[in-house]
Parts: C-alpha cells; sequence; structure tokens
DNA sequence: GTCTATAACGGGATAGAC
DNA sequence: GTCTATCCCGTTATAGAC
C-alpha cells in the first residue's frame, strides 16, 4: 500500500482540481490552459508534463465526477438495512447525490454545466459511465413501481428527471447559502420529492 | 401600427435567432461570430451593421428570454378566476415557464445553460429583469404560505429552487422526448411537486 | 446592407534548454 | 518537472469598397 504521493502525482492531482474549478466556473470554452497553469503558479506549457491536451483534462474531470457521485451514492445505499422502504431508499439515494455534488461541487459542477457544451469526442467518452449511473435511478423507480410505492399515475421518467434537475440546480445555488447543512437541505429535497408541498387534505 | 418588418428589421431577427440557438448548444465562449454569419448566409464582419458586439448579441438573447419566460407565466396567470386556488395557481405558472421554456428553447436554454458563465458586464446586465421575475414566484409562495395552503414545514425557498431546478433541467432533456405535449408535461411537473410521488397513506 | 481585407490579439500545442 | 520561446491558427473587431 502506497499512502506517499510522489511530486508528481502530488502536482497531477493539482492541476486537475485547479481545471475543475475553473471549468465550473467559466465554462470549458471560456477556460485557458493559461488560466489554469496561473492557479498553480506555473506557466501553461508545463501542463503538457501533465496532461496531454485540454479535452484530456476535461475528460479526467468528467470522470472523476461521475465516479465521485455514483460512489458516494452507493455508500450511502449500503448504510440501508434489507428491509428498508422506498422512501429510505430515495432518500438514501438523494442524500448521497446531493453530498457528492455540494462537497465536491467544482468537480461536480464542471461536469453539469458543461454538459452538451463540449466537444463530442470529450461527451462521448463520459457517456458510458453516466449511463451506468442513470441506470442505478431507473432500476430504483422500478422497484419501487414494482412494490406498489408510488402512485400509479406518475410517471417514472418524469419524475427521475425532475429529481435530477432539482439536485443538479442546486449546484448553481448553492453557494449563496451558508446556513442549510447538507444533510438537512437533502432530506428536505426527499421530503418534498416524496409528499409535495400541500397541505395534508388540502387543495387550495 | 406597423407590422411589416423592414429587411433591416427581418435580418436583424434571424441573426438573433441563430446566435440564441448556437449560444444554447456550444455556450456562449464555444459559440464563434463566424459561425452564427455562416447560419445566417453572412460573413462575420457583416454582422456588425446589426450588433455592435458579441456581448451585446448576448445581452439581447438574454433579455429576450427572460422577457418570453415571464409573459408567458403572467399569460396563463391572467387567465385564472380570481377564486383561484394555491393550487391552480401553481399549476398556471408552472404550464407558463415550461411552454416558454420548450417553445422558444433556443432563447431560454441559451439563458439557463450559460447562467454563471457570462463576462460580468453581460451577467449584471441582466440581474434586473431576472431579479423581478424571481420576485413573483417569491410572493406566489408567500401568499400561499398566509393562506395555510402548504406545509407549514416546507421550506419555501428550497421548494421555489427545486421547481426551478426540475422546470429548467427540462430544457436540457426535452428534445430527446417527442411523445409528450408541453401541456402534459408541465401538468405532470407541478402534481409531483403538490402531491408527492408516494400512494396515499403510504410510506414503504 | 453586405462584402473583402486586415489589424490585433489570444488560444492550444510543441521543442529544446535547464 | 518546469521554463522559455515559438508556431500556427482562430477570434473579435474595424475600414473601406461596392
Amino acid at each position: 500500500m502506497q499512502l506517499m504521493q510522489t511530486k508528481r502525482e502530488k502536482t497531477h492531482r493539482m492541476v486537475l482540481d485547479a481545471a475543475a474549478k475553473l471549468f465550473s466556473e467559466q465554462g470549458y470554452h471560456g477556460t485557458s490552459l493559461k488560466s489554469i497553469a496561473e492557479a498553480v503558479n506555473m506557466q501553461a506549457g508545463s501542463l503538457y508534463y501533465h496532461f496531454s491536451s485540454k479535452d484530456q483534462l476535461m475528460q479526467d474531470v468528467l470522470n472523476k465526477s461521475i465516479y465521485i457521485i455514483y460512489s458516494t451514492v452507493k455508500t450511502e445505499m449500503n448504510k440501508l438495512d434489507e428491509a428498508a422502504s422506498f422512501s429510505d431508499k430515495l432518500k438514501a439515494a438523494i442524500r448521497g447525490h446531493m453530498i457528492a455534488i455540494l462537497t465536491y461541487a467544482d468537480y461536480t459542477s464542471a461536469s453539469i454545466r458543461n454538459y452538451g457544451q463540449l466537444p463530442d469526442a470529450v461527451h462521448y467518452a463520459s457517456q458510458p459511465a453516466r449511463d451506468e449511473y442513470e441506470q442505478f435511478w431507473r432500476a430504483l423507480f422500478e422497484q419501487a413501481e414494482i412494490a406498489g410505492a408510488i402512485r400509479a399515475d406518475v410517471d417514472k421518467h418524469l419524475l427521475r428527471l425532475s429529481i435530477f434537475g432539482s439536485m443538479n440546480w442546486s449546484s448553481v445555488w448553492f453557494n449563496a447559502q451558508q446556513n442549510t447543512s447538507v444533510e438537512a437541505l437533502a432530506a428536505a429535497q426527499a421530503d418534498i420529492f416524496l409528499h409535495g408541498c400541500l397541505k395534508q387534505g388540502q387543495n387550495r
């Protein structure tokens, strides 16, 4: 086991962190290699010792972002015992996704905010990992439907996309919010999607 | 009243339409004036007869996008009679926002997807209009709270942001979905936020 | 109104010194 | 490993012809 990082590995990581931050703030095309290099006190040309191209850099940010999100969600799901209800599972999945998104905001928001605006090659290279994660969510709602946990007239497909939209959009506004914990936020998100906002038995 | 458009006005609009489409697909920084000009069979230099700069072009796209969304929402709200419940109002507001977003997808998605990735001057110039629209939604939920329509333990602020996230994210995935009408989609969105997805009285 | 030509600049990427 | 120097290309914007 090799916990000590070589200088090469440390710098590699610092560059990737800086790239993620700038890609998330200014977009892929709005970020120059020079600005990434400046963020780590280097010259632009030096980056090529660590990365073969700007595309490669973005690629690595994307892959890391998807890995962080999916593995955090898996961790939260694994905390559940076998008798967990659909509500518990959805809450855990949302908690994992939100923790990942808001804790590793540079990576995940770089991924989310540049989605669909990247060179085709970069986009396609990250598609398989994205699909695999999406498949996890599809399965979650399919199981819930089979178990009879969700209303029959709710479109599962739309429900999933709605939840994704809410969660992902939080990476845009979260910085402004210092008062709420990520855990509380995730719980409140889940509550809205599980029970809606109307007062019980009320329709006004 | 002047319905006839001059050639100048027609071309101006065609250029703006092309810019909105490309800004939405490739982002502000990823879009060159040359590609906008090509989309309307012109040379890049000729655009400057109609617009003073690339920033100005983006500025106009943003303003038009916000105007379209807010005015469509107002139109839907005005269709309600005075006795309308909070449910009716929320449904109408969501319907208006969704109709605007999905019908004028080039403009609205150019605005949504480039949010926070634009030059400061461009961003700030559109802030007042954005704030005004946000204020409409804030007021909607404040009235609902006073009227006792929403659960006391629901965070109004988060609820609004969640709904915005869901709606805005739909501009990312909607192209893939040809089977559902915008009206039906909006109604389903509203239903999820009003009533949640759980089967009544169920918590599994 | 639109064209062509061009100025002025910044971008990604490479080569070789150290 | 990082630097400097440089190549080559695309970008925004302007000027003047038509």
